[in-house]
DNA sequence: AATGAATGAGACTTCATTCAT
DNA sequence: TATGAATGAAGTCTCATTCAT
């Protein structure tokens, strides 16, 4: 059998690459982005710093990459509950998508922040706008379709879904959302569910 | 010996400081907190960096310092919007603060990203939280009574306000905000017309 | 009657001068000579930081009058109890000499470390020399005194001089000596005999 | 793939440490601690400044380095005097520890008065202490075993060694020592050997 | 003579990035 | 490919000194 180096070369590389990205990635989760140092990723995933360089450009890609990873996850689940395998009502789906965001963020509130609120790099920004685009993207659609099946009133969808992703932001995750981790679980719940009526309220018909 | 060396210093303090002051708020309304450094503030008041340290203690403070410095009028405004002196119904009163924060964030849209949405010194965060929280303040006073005088419905005052403050910020000033400063004055009218019924249809009875 | 300008000129340039000289010697007397700023000193004596400069040529000239000042006193003291007007035996102007540089010491320790510890300035330096033999030609005019008349053992007296002068910045000053002010005044008076019995042994026949 | 790289890295870290310790050891040779920057250190190491942080985490620790290794040897050759392997007389023992305190202080005397009279850094007096106590602890460890012996008179141990530790830096160190080096080497031996009949005076039964 | 704002050199420190091994 | 020491630009802050008023 022959060698074959290429495919090893190449596993090794995507492997290395993931390495790094969620040692990047456990930074961000516990420091933010402004923890997140070139010096730190090293240290974390235990290679030299010029190492880091040889998977990624630059700082800011890295962060970038790192916030790709950290926001397609967010991403995919908020979406899953918008559109479920299942059939469902337009407003369950409502429902259950700011649930499903309203927990996570709560439960990964400093990636949350980090990924939402916190800024760095102007590249980074670019990212941000990505993140916070598919957020609005999923509520945009989500709310055309309850427009048309009549379950959700009439309304101009991208400012409804732009609004959706600054509610949900602002009382979940920004400075005036459940900063202590103290907060009790049956507080949270009742921010949920009054987040949810505030919407609810706006949005159904 | 001067003559009125107390006048004569003071006017000359002051404008340095306002001199300075505004210095930095033009750095910031162009290149966000990010390019905001005691050089760079220096460069554009023409004077030396050690000059800077004779009226702003640390970077930090100058920090805050611009940052409640662009953030007083513009509380005001909307504090004026929200509680006239002459009487009109809450409703009103409710579309007429959004309309004015919305004017604001449009015309002053570079300094009103870095003061709601652009974090960077641990101190300017204490700063912003105040900043949030006194719009948040506003909106929930103004609901409050709304509530009461049975214009509103009933709610919890705490989520909507923050949803309000949340909403506005996404629509208006995020990066999915009319980013753009070429948007036709129509398309500006349009999109807060949209944000105050998106407002109205949660909080008006 | 004439305006004699130069008269008051002169008595308001030394009384200046002498405000000056007394606000950096309390600073230095509070904070040390690394407290010893112009702007301090300006600040105390309620001046403009430019009129120190009319006065003192240099921070370097400043803290060397503030020096020569503070120690002028001091070397007094020690020479007056060490060539009293009436007259004693050798032994016991040593003994009173000693007695009187360890009150003072311990009285006013902050400022006694200022200047026979702390350093700042290579000038400060020359004024140091001249403090620690000022003590020094005391001690050694004093023994010699003592040799001839037999008091004390014959013994090169420089030598003596000098191991007095770092006996008692050792045991009074240094960082052995009795830092903390909250030592009981009988400790005091014991650590004080008892660098007293050490002197008498190596210099009292 | 690097051979041996915890040996070459850890060979050359030591020397990059001891290069850099030993250029700072000689700028305050030369300089004293006054001399002692960042920039001078890396420029006599013929390095960038950021270089010197990967050594020394702080200004104020590559002080307390140079401290320390400046001053560790010199108390190991006293404490070896004063307390050799072949049994001595007390008194044939202090005056060999006197001796060899003197000897390395006339050799290295700007070193020695680096370390023993001129401060700076807060943190480095920290480490004054610990030097000078260290000589003071050598002596009251000998005086006592001496007094016990019956070689020395009675008297308090800690007077006597503090009185040593000023003695011996003020004869020898001090703005009153041999500060020319241009003296005789005859002129050093009748110096150190009046020291030692100045301090077998006041110890010596 | 007095003022005190302004200066600007100089010190410390951090960290993205490079490059010889 | 991996290493990680070295770089050096950039930023904050201090304070002795000057000079126009």
């Amino acid at each position: 059998m022959s060698y074959r180096p290429t495919d090893k070369t190449e596993a090794r590389k995507k492997s290395q690459h993931a390495l790094l990205l969620s040692s990047a990635m456990k930074i961000v989760s516990m420091r933010g982005f402004q923890g997140l140092t070139i010096i730190a990723v090293a240290e974390e995933a235990d290679v030299a710093t010029g190492t880091v360089y040889k998977y990624f450009e630059s700082k800011a890609l890295l962060c970038a990459e790192v916030f790709r990873q950290g926001s397609e996850k967010e991403i995919h689940q908020v979406q899953q509950a918008a559109f479920p395998d299942a059939p469902q009502s337009c407003k369950s789906r409502l429902t259950h998508a700011i649930h499903t965001f309203a927990e996570r963020a709560i439960a990964g509130h400093k990636l949350a922040y980090a990924l939402i609120g916190e800024p760095v790099d102007p590249l980074i920004e670019i990212e941000r706008l990505i993140y916070r685009q598919s957020y609005a993207d999923i509520f945009d659609t989500l709310i055309a379709e309850g427009i048309e099946t009549g379950e959700f009133l009439p309304q101009d969808t991208r400012v409804t879904a732009a609004a959706l992703v600054g509610t949900l932001s602002e009382t979940l995750i920004g400075p005036l959302g459940p900063t202590t981790p103290s907060t009790t679980k049956e507080k949270q719940l009742e921010l949920v569910r009054n987040i949810q009526i505030f919407c609810s309220r706006a949005i159904v018909a």
